[in-house]
DNA sequence: GTAAGTAGTATACAAAAGGATAGTGAAAAA
DNA sequence: TTTTTCACTATCCTTTTGTATACTACTTAC
C-alpha cells in the first residue's frame, strides 16, 4: 500500500518534470506557421514577401500575426532599410538559430512518418 | 541575373524539402496535448484516469478526442480489460516510443527557454 | 496607362480547438 | 445510504486559427 503510492508519486514527479519544459516550449513553437517560417529564415534573411513564396499555403494576415509573435520572444528580427520603397528584413536571431537541433530533429522523424505513412497505402 | 533566380530557386527547394516533413510531423503532433499526454505514457502504462491525473489541467473531454487519435495514427494502443468494471488500459506502441528523441529534444530546448525567461524577468 | 511588386492592414466569415459543467450506469467503499 | 471510482459522452460556450477579398501608397517596368 505504501509502496504504490509512493512509486506512483514519484513517476508523477518525473512525469511533470518532462511535462512542463515541453509545454514552455510549445507554447513558443505550436501552431501550423511557426515552424515552417523559422526554417525558411534558417536558409537566408529574407523579405516578407519571399517568406510567403517559401511557406506553402500561409496567406498575408498569418504570416504577418506569426512573425510577430516570433519578435516579441525574441526568435526573428525585423529591420526596416530606406523609406522610399520601404523595404522589411527579417531574420533568425541567435536564439533563433538554437532552434536548428529541435527542427533537425522533427524533420527527421517527420521524414520517417511519411515513409511510414507510404508502405501502408 | 541567371545567378541570382537559380540561386533563388535552389534554396527554395531546399526550404521545401525541410518544410514538408516537418509539416507532417505537425499534422500528427501539434496542439496543447498531445505530447504531454505521449510524455505520461513514456512512464509506464496507463488508465484514462491515470493520465487525466498527469497531465495538468487536460478535461475529459479533450483526453479522450486526443488518445482517440494518437490511436488512429498508431501511437497508442487502447485494450480492454474485463467487462464489470470496464477497465481499459493505453499504453505507447512501438512508433510511438520512436518520439522518444524528439520528446527529448524539445524538453531540452524548454529547459533552455525557461530559464532564459527567468532571467529576463 | 496599366500591371506588378513593396509590406502590409481591414473586414467579414467559417472552422477548429479548447473550456466548463453535468450526466451515464454499474460496483465498491464509507 | 451516500459517496467515489471507472471511462467516458453531451451540451454549450469562448477563443484561436484560418480563409477570402479588398485596400493602402508608392515605384518600377512594360
Amino acid at each position: 500500500m505504501g509502496k504504490t503510492k509512493e512509486t506512483n508519486q514519484h513517476t508523477l514527479d518525473e512525469c511533470t518534470k518532462s511535462i512542463l519544459p515541453v509545454r514552455d516550449a510549445l507554447e513558443v513553437l505550436s501552431g501550423k506557421w511557426k515552424l515552417p517560417i523559422i526554417i525558411s529564415l534558417m536558409f537566408g534573411n529574407k523579405r516578407f514577401s519571399q517568406i510567403a513564396k517559401e511557406v506553402p499555403g500561409i496567406t498575408d494576415k498569418m504570416l504577418s500575426k506569426e512573425l510577430r509573435e516570433l519578435e516579441s520572444n525574441e526568435l526573428v528580427k525585423r529591420t526596416v532599410y530606406g523609406s522610399i520603397p520601404v523595404v522589411v528584413e527579417y531574420s533568425l536571431t541567435e536564439y533563433g538559430h538554437s532552434l536548428k537541433i529541435v527542427i533537425k530533429t522533427l524533420r527527421d522523424w517527420g521524414v520517417a512518418h511519411r515513409k511510414r505513412m507510404m508502405v501502408e497505402s
